[in-house]
RNA sequence: GCCAGCGUAGCUCAGUCGGUAGAGCGGCGGUUUUGUAAACCGCGGGUCAGGGGUUCGACUCCCUUCGCUGGCUCCA
């Protein structure tokens, strides 16, 4: 139904992404099969082909090491590659190092990489003699009358290739992890194994993507969120719950202030709604028909059902229809931070990413069909606009429509969605942004446009999502009177900005590797007397910041200077205020910036002035 | 939910073959009054995630529940 909130995926840099491109299809297609053949053995290979060409070596590896283990599937992925085996037995991280050894080996004997073209029964027969039942089932499903193959040694794989020449052009490499994975993605199916591999042309590629790996892993909001005293989970609360501390909580005011202010100098109204509703709401608006995997088991009050609401919309809804609507009353721009529960299965809940309970920035537009060009084209402005103020800049825009092959999966007029989707498109065009048509990615309800932020690593995060949906107007009948004196249906618009603020709270972690810029920072400056004499000069100072409405704080510790740094330091606070004897006889502050060091003594009065101006205008570093 | 792995002090981790636990940091107490990334001494702190089982004896082996991690599936 219509959901206002992002898909909770993981970073494209860093996971999601992971699935499948061209070469992930190593199943052979008679159509295509005479094509790559040349490929094969060019001296000059793409990146995918050497990705695959290490999955091919890794199986390889591993049926010598493991006999009797089936392969799946070995496509090229993002960075480098995986291979799915059935196998009774688990691998373990030193049967990794094991293949990995083995790999090595097998690249470093160079062995030639052979493609054969045999017909379609001499290939099950080849496969079935080795046990590999999984690839004969491959063969029979795509495989042509001919169908290819590639050998090296004694390693077989039913595949189109291309593939490098010779297994000595492989070298550098690395295997990452062993995950579960479902034949043929279907849950239903057997779950194999998954190893994954990186790959890359040269040694320092693969290095520099070690590196950014291990810096994803120091700066995980998993990790700094808790380290940071942000936020925490907690066993005997519950997983996918999040509670908030003082300073994660103290971020998250800045973010609904901000956003509640720019709401309402964007000509938005804000609402508020409550976190549950009766049975016959969400029977109305199809939750309860088309999304209940996704809602908690209803409460019973005084002997009627009430739901914990996954979405917010029907609330809205409720606000719309409890008086009538003028076409002069329209747009009306609604958003609300609702509070929403959905049941997340429990293995995909993720730290912040993918919560149970969340608050959505959530608002629908209500608007007559001859708005709705100019509604979309200030919604997206606005998205950007909010997006920016948080360090994104680079950001990569979907626009999701209809599979044209199966009209049947959607909901609605023809007319409706050429119209929706030429808004998008007309909003995208208005502002040059370039975007990525999505055929088939519309929800069913309506086209979208959705906007994933790139982060300071280059990974992907999807934030915000403009959705339209002809459903929910039709299902609660709304209504509004036209110049005409007739009822019309309006348009209506769900967007997401940040997606939801657990989520987006996460991504900020990330991003800024946990030193808010000032704006945000929970504690904006350490101030941080010499000795017990300064503590009172420190309070002062301390009070001057607060009246410049800048939050500080003072350690009084009776600790050392350098043990006081560097605490502050480790915790990422943007400024330090250094005070003693020179400092309060001079009326200043020694001032000391996070990642910038010592920058010597200040004057008081122009240090606030400057630092609010930061404040103000959000900057994202602190310059002087 | 599924496959695999993990869960020992607030945090990071050690703990041999089954004989009921240890370090560093943090905390607390004291000494030190400090000038730009960790002063010194001392002291507490654990139902070894919870429950059940095997055993003379379980942090250790088995079962189970919860939570977490990597993926898969899902992300309407």
């Amino acid at each position: 139904m219509s959901s206002l909130r992002p898909p909770h995926g993981r970073a494209d840099g860093s996971r999601e992404h992971m699935g499948r491109k061209e070469t992930d299809e190593p199943m052979n297609d008679d159509k295509n099969a005479s094509a790559p053949a040349a490929g094969a053995t060019a001296p000059a290979v793409d990146l995918d082909t050497l990705r695959h060409s290490a999955a091919h070596l890794m199986a390889h590896a591993v049926l010598d090491l493991f006999p009797g283990t089936q392969a799946g599937i070995g496509p090229a992925v993002e960075t480098g590659f995986y291979y799915d085996f059935l196998r009774p037995e688990p691998f373990s991280s030193d049967d990794l190092a094991a293949i990995e050894a083995r790999m090595r080996e097998l690249a470093d004997r160079d062995i030639p990489i052979v493609r054969s073209e045999i017909p379609k029964a001499e290939a099950v027969r080849l496969f079935t003699e080795r046990g590999q039942t999984l690839k004969v089932e491959l063969i029979q499903e795509k495989g042509g009358d001919i169908v290819s193959t590639y050998s090296q040694e004694g390693f077989l794989d039913f595949c189109l290739g291309p593939h490098v020449a010779s297994t000595g052009l492989l070298k550098h490499f690395k295997l990452l992890s062993v995950s579960g994975a479902y034949w043929k993605g279907d849950e239903r199916n057997v779950q194999m194994q998954r190893i994954y591999g990186a790959v890359f042309p040269t040694a320092a590629e693969l290095e520099s993507h070690l590196h950014l790996l291990e810096e994803a892993r120091k700066r995980d909001h998993r990790r700094l969120g808790p380290e940071l005293d942000l936020y925490s989970t907690n066993e005997d609360l519950g997983g996918g719950l999040i509670l908030w501390h003082p300073k994660g909580a103290r971020i998250r005011a800045i973010i609904e202030q901000y956003w509640r202010e720019r709401h309402w100098a964007g000509g938005y109204d804000v609402l508020y709604t409550p976190h549950i509703g009766r049975e016959v709401i969400f029977q109305t608006s199809g939750h309860l028909d088309f999304y209940k995997d996704s809602m908690y088991a209803p409460m019973d009050i005084d002997g009627q059902n009430y739901y914990m609401k996954p979405m917010n919309c029907p609330f809205h809804i409720q606000i719309y229809k409890s008086r009538m609507r003028s076409y002069r009353d329209l747009p009306l721009r609604w958003a609300e931070l609702g509070t929403v529960y959905r049941y997340e299965r429990s293995g995909t809940l993720h730290g912040l990413l993918r919560v149970r309970g969340f608050t959505q920035d959530d608002a629908h537009i209500f608007c007559t069909p001859d708005q709705i060009e100019s509604e979309i084209l200030r919604v997206l402005d606005f998205s950007l606009s909010i997006l920016a103020d948080f360090g994104f800049t680079d950001n990569k825009i979907e626009l999701s429509v209809r599979d044209p092959h199966n009209p049947a999966k959607y909901c609605g007029a023809d007319d409706r969605w050429r119209q929706a989707e030429a808004s998008l498109v007309k909003a995208l065009e208005t502002r040059g942004l370039p975007y990525e048509r999505m055929e088939g990615e519309a929800v069913f309800y309506g086209p979208k446009i959705d906007i994933k932020v790139k982060d300071a690593l280059g990974r992907h995060w999807q934030c915000t999502t403009i959705q339209f949906d002809f459903n929910m107007s039709n299902r609660f009948g709304m209504t509004y009177i036209g110049e005409d004196g007739k009822e019309h249906q309006p348009y209506m618009v769900h967007r997401a900005l940040m997606g939801s603020l657990e989520r987006f709270f996460g991504i900020l972690i990330e991003h800024y590797n946990g030193a808010f810029p000032l704006w945000l920072a929970p504690v904006q400056m350490m101030i941080v007397p010499i000795a017990e004499r300064h503590g009172a000069y420190a309070e002062q100072l301390a009070e001057r910041c607060r009246a410049a409405g800048l939050r500080p704080h003072v350690d009084q510790r009776r600790e050392k200077l350098a043990y006081k740094i560097r605490d502050a330091e480790t915790h990422k606070v943007p400024l330090l205020l250094v005070v003693g004897d020179k400092e309060a006889a001079g009326g200043t502050a020694s001032l000391r910036i996070h990642g910038q060091g010592d920058k010597g003594a200040v004057e008081v009065d122009g240090l606030l002035a400057r630092l609010r101006s930061l404040v103000d205008t959000r900057s994202l570093t602190v310059s002087l």
